[in-house]
DNA sequence: AACGATTTCAACCGCGCATAT
DNA sequence: GATATGCGCGGTTGAAATCGT
C-alpha cells in the first residue's frame, strides 16, 4: 500500500512557524474551521503540509490551550493516569483541559520521569527501583554530609511537594540499600551514622509533616508490645493509589521507615528498616540496625551485587546520579533548621 | 566573558487505524 | 477484498535556552 508522504513534496516549508504563518492559519480556522487538514495549507495560503498544520494549531494555537506551570494537581493526574495507562499521551491529556498531548509527552520526560527516578520508582512500571542500591551503598560519606537536622525536626507542620517527598523516598532507599549491605557484609564500612538532637520518629508530627493525614491505632501482637498503626489516607497525594502504612514500635524500640511506594505486600515487609530509638536518643547518633530482622529477611544478597557497568543504564548517568546526590544531600530540606 | 555541557520543548517522522473508493 | 487517503498517536530530533566551570 502506497502512501503520499506527508512533508516530502518539493517546496513545503519546514521548521519553526513564523507569526505570519500563525497569523494565516489561525485566520482561516476561524472563518472556515480546519476541515480537511490536508487541503487546508492551499486554501490558507500557507507553504506547509497538513500535518505540520494540524500540529501547529493542536499544540500551540488552539484558543483553549492552557499555557504556564503545570500545577501540583496536574502533575498528580499525570502520574496517576501514567501508572495507569502508559504512555497514552492523548487519553492523559483528555483528562487535562487544555494541556496537550505533546506538552504533557515533555513534561512527563522532563520532570516528572526524572522525579519518579529519583524517588527510586521506575517511570515505566511505577514500582520501585533496585538495581541502583548497591552503588548508594558506596556512597555513605554523602549521607553523613546531610543535613538530618534539619530533616528531623519534628516539631513543624510541613508539607511536602512532590519533589521533597522524592527525597524522602531516596533517602529511604539509601538507609534500606546500606542496611541489607550491612547485613550482607558485616565487615563492610559502609555503615551509616547520622546526627540529630531529635528523637525521630517517635513524634506523630513527623508524619503529620508528611503532608498526609492518618489514623493512629494502637494494637498488641502476641509478644505484647504495643505498635502505633498509622495508615495513610491522604486522598489528594500523587502517590495515593498506593497503599502506604507506617508502623512504629511504641513499646519496642524499633520504628519503621514508611515505604511510600510499596510494589507487593512482599516487597513493602522486606524493605521496611527499623531503627533503634534508643540509639537515637542514647548517644544522638542513629545507627541502622545491623541485626534487623526485617532485613535479614531480605532476598537481596551479594549474589545479586552487579558490577557497576550492568547496573547502569541510559538514565543512570553520572550527571544523573550528581544530580541526585546533590539534591539529595546539598539543597537544604524544606524543614525548619 | 567565554565556552562546553545539559536541559527544554516545538516540531518532525513514521506507523497504525479508520474510512473512502 | 484491495487499495488509497487522512488523521492521530507516540517516539525522536535538534535548535534555543539555561547552567556550570
Amino acid at each position: 500500500m502506497g502512501r503520499s508522504p506527508c512533508c516530502d513534496e518539493n517546496g513545503l516549508k519546514k521548521g519553526p512557524w513564523t507569526q505570519e504563518e500563525d497569523e494565516k492559519l489561525i485566520d482561516h480556522i476561524q472563518k472556515h474551521g480546519h476541515g480537511s487538514w490536508r487541503a487546508l495549507p492551499k486554501q490558507a495560503g500557507l507553504n506547509r503540509c497538513g500535518k505540520s498544520c494540524r500540529l501547529r494549531w493542536t499544540n500551540y494555537l488552539r484558543p483553549d490551550i492552557k499555557r504556564g506551570n503545570f500545577t501540583e494537581e496536574e502533575e498528580q493526574t499525570i502520574i496517576n493516569l501514567h501508572s495507569l495507562l502508559g504512555n497514552k499521551w492523548s487519553s492523559i491529556a483528555g483528562n487535562l483541559p487544555g494541556r496537550t498531548d505533546n506538552e504533557i509527552k515533555n513534561y512527563w520526560n522532563t520532570h516528572l520521569r526524572k522525579k519518579l527516578l529519583q524517588m527510586g520508582i521506575d517511570p515505566v512500571t511505577h514500582r520501585p527501583r533496585t538495581d541502583h542500591l548497591n552503588v548508594l551503598a558506596a556512597l555513605p560519606q554523602l549521607m553523613a554530609a546531610a543535613n538530618f537536622n534539619s530533616l528531623l525536626n519534628l516539631n513543624q507542620n510541613v508539607q511536602l511537594d512532590a519533589t521533597t517527598l522524592a527525597k524522602a523516598q531516596l533517602l529511604h532507599n539509601m538507609i534500606q540499600a546500606l542496611s541489607i549491605n550491612n547485613n550482607n557484609n558485616p565487615s563492610s564500612s559502609s555503615s551509616l551514622t547520622m546526627q540529630s538532637n531529635n528523637n525521630l520518629f517517635g513524634q506523630s508530627s513527623y508524619l503529620e509533616s508528611l503532608g498526609q493525614s492518618q489514623n493512629f491505632s494502637h494494637i498488641l501482637d502476641d509478644n505484647n508490645d504495643e505498635h502505633l498503626i498509622v495508615k495513610n489516607q491522604t486522598t489528594a497525594h500523587p502517590f495515593d493509589s498506593f497503599s502506604s502504612s507506617i508502623q512504629i514500635d511504641a513499646h519496642d524500640d524499633h520504628i519503621s521507615l514508611p515505604l511510600l511506594v510499596p510494589a507487593s505486600p512482599e516487597e513493602s515487609k522486606q524493605s521496611q528498616v527499623m531503627i533503634k530509638k534508643k540509639d537515637i536518643a542514647n548517644d544522638h547518633h542513629h545507627h541502622l540496625d545491623t541485626s534487623n530482622p526485617s532485613s535479614s529477611n531480605s532476598t537481596f544478597t551479594q549474589d545479586h551485587i552487579q558490577p557497576w557497568s550492568d547496573i547502569i543504564d541510559e538514565e543512570a548517568s553520572d550527571s544523573y546520579w550528581k544530580e541526585i546526590i546533590e539534591q539529595t544531600c546539598s539543597e537544604p530540606w524544606p524543614f525548619p533548621q
